[in-house]
DNA sequence: CTGAAAGCGCTTACAG
DNA sequence: CTGAAAGCGCTTACAG
């Protein structure tokens, strides 16, 4: 068999690993492995393992003797053989939609950091659009062997049926800004409703009091709940939601611009604010109150949610008054807390984290002037 | 041992994972194997193996009853015993650094792309800033039973010793923006070199001639490439390069902002074109132009490099005149290039893919006007 | 179409 | 401090 085997890349080199041509299928044979690591260094696996694993009981001398050969070789443990015999493997996944988002610039720089504090490897995996059988099938695929925990992010309805399934499994994991407190879940998440609330009652506390909504992606449950934050709100103030306020977009947050076009020609209840579910469709909101040559904020104000520091497509309009959620810190402290969960190291049974928001004033917003909006 | 284990998650679900409590160490259990599925239903395991498998030759009946127990069970079979007896993982490994950079935009949504179009797993892993030990970790990691196969993002300089480390293990692996033709590496590549050319050849044409040029990280290969064009440019159109008019960034592309200041500050000879090494030190740039109260273009032209769809620190400045590189393609090419190899249905035997460049006219270029620049 | 047995490359009690 | 042997949970020729 040996002679049927190949060097993969390149030709001269010998490597560790090597083609089976021997078979139809494209394998990639190990050559060098700890059998190989004993023979040549004139002892057991056990020791040979002790040392690739840095235990203490083993003699310099051989230690020695043992770390040179593995040099020599260009020996490196296999994994896939490691995990399963040590019911661990070390790894932390992490699971979302749309990795390219910039959305999640901030919540990626949180987890990198969390990488960097951990020993553990940190995979990510990505799911296109709201594609829910990629997701699901990354979360089988790493909570089967891959990774010793996985973080989910989402809050997609359609989520709610891949957390089921991974709760039956037993399986540890964290989930961020999605819960199901009936199921006993570990999450992290912040307030959307209150978050919702006090971006509304902002705008009525600048004398505004046609105040529209721009709903988000509507396959989501952070929409739902931004939506019921902004009535909760407008009720509250007892300010009248007129016809059409309320702009539903699709699961395209460009589609923010039609809906914002759609209010700005509502006439006489034109809204003078206008509070959309998250910051990128308040981007094309503007955006298109601009191309129409209203004046934001002075004509009408707009005003978004998660302090998105990358804004899509470009964005230029004025910095965008937001309810701030902090992803980095969302981030790193997933994998911090997943992480000692791992290592029995939590003192509470369960994690559940609530962040707090808060409002960022930028220049989208102005009070209202009591001037009746241009027609 | 099976009276000491309990569930970790939740208390009263009966999963398929469940903690050993016995020994010190905490570790997942599997209390649902092949084994248990096999004794379950009356069969062999080399039978469940070939259901879940999908082999043809196993009685409907019998296929039926194997599969109604797994369901039963939730059984799910572990990838790490798998991937050990088939010496295949069908995953692919995608290594950056700094994930969280809105540089990626399209690259990871080429990624993404061809991840839907792959039956393979596709897991990202990033290592934050310049971090060498970090990526080597990772590519240790990831070509060590994890991943059949991985992508190697970067042309940091010091990204050769580990790919010189991985060349030698004989896994396979493509390289993005990175080369070392006497090593026999796969590659997809854009000419930085030419691509530099062009935009400088390109300012030239607009009759500017005093051109300077702001580089990018000085630890990657890129820089150096495009700084070469610069000069080849310079050269060939014969055109003056004055004191000062090389200003060198630090990896922080933000440290664009100061070098156009002392470009601005050259009196007599201010350039009246500045060719930045990426766009992102255009952006930046460009900013310290606007806060000077220079006009881009009128006063001064700034071209990049990348057409690089997200800025970053939202950048509103007009649209950056740039050289295109095909990341998105890029992205979707090297997973689908590596699936083929590693399924052996490559007809060349190394990947070695050019693409070309071209330049992206936006608005932060004018004609040079002819008229001495303000001081 | 089905099963017994060997093997993948490690780790881990256990014995010495 | 060291080694022989069993085991992790699968797959794969091989035999029937």
């Amino acid at each position: 068999m040996q002679k049927t085997l190949t060097c993969p890349q390149g030709t001269d080199i010998m490597g560790i690993w090597e083609w089976d041509r021997f078979h139809k299928k494209r394998r990639l044979y190990r050559v060098v492995t700890i059998k190989k690591v004993a023979e040549m260094a004139g002892v057991s696996r056990s020791t040979v393992s002790r040392v690739i694993n840095d235990e203490q009981n083993v003699s310099c001398k051989v230690k020695e003797r043992v770390l040179h050969t593995i040099q020599e070789l260009g020996y490196s443990p296999n994994n896939a053989a490691r995990s399963l015999a040590k019911h661990k493997t070390n790894a932390i996944g992490v699971v979302v939609n749309n990795l390219h988002d910039p959305f999640f610039y901030d919540l990626i720089r949180g987890f990198e950091q969390g990488a960097a504090e951990t020993s553990y490897n940190i995979v990510f995996c990505s799911a296109l659009g709201g594609d829910v059988v990629g997701k699901e099938r990354y979360v089988r695929y790493l909570s089967n062997g891959v990774t010793d925990g996985i973080i989910l992010y989402g809050s997609y309805i359609s989520d709610e049926h891949i957390i089921n399934e991974l709760s039956k499994t037993g399986f540890p994991y964290v989930l961020i800004e999605n819960d199901f407190s009936n199921k006993n879940t570990n999450c992290m998440l912040i307030d959307n409703l209150d978050g919702a609330k006090d971006a509304v009652d902002y705008l009525a506390s600048l004398h505004h009091t046609k105040i529209a909504h721009i709903s988000g992606n509507p396959n989501k449950k952070v929409t739902i709940d931004r939506f019921n934050g902004y009535l909760e709100s407008m009720h509250k103030n007892s300010l009248e939601i007129h016809e059409n306020y309320i702009q539903h977009t699709t699961a395209d947050y460009t589609s923010g611009y039609e809906r914002m076009k759609t209010l700005l020609s509502l006439g006489e209840n034109r809204p003078t604010a206008v509070f959309c579910s998250d910051d990128a469709i308040a981007s094309f909101a503007i955006r298109a109150a601009m191309d129409l040559s209203f004046r934001v904020p002075e004509d009408i104000s707009v005003m978004g949610f998660d302090n998105q520091k990358i804004l899509p497509d470009n964005y230029r309009g004025p910095g965008i008054t937001t309810v701030e959620q902090p992803l980095y810190q969302i981030g790193l402290d997933s994998i911090c807390l997943l992480t000692k969960l791992l290592e029995n190291k939590l003192t509470e049974k369960r994690i559940h984290n609530v962040y707090s928001t808060k409002i960022v004033i930028r220049d989208s917003v102005a009070p209202y002037n009591g001037v009746a909006p241009r027609v």
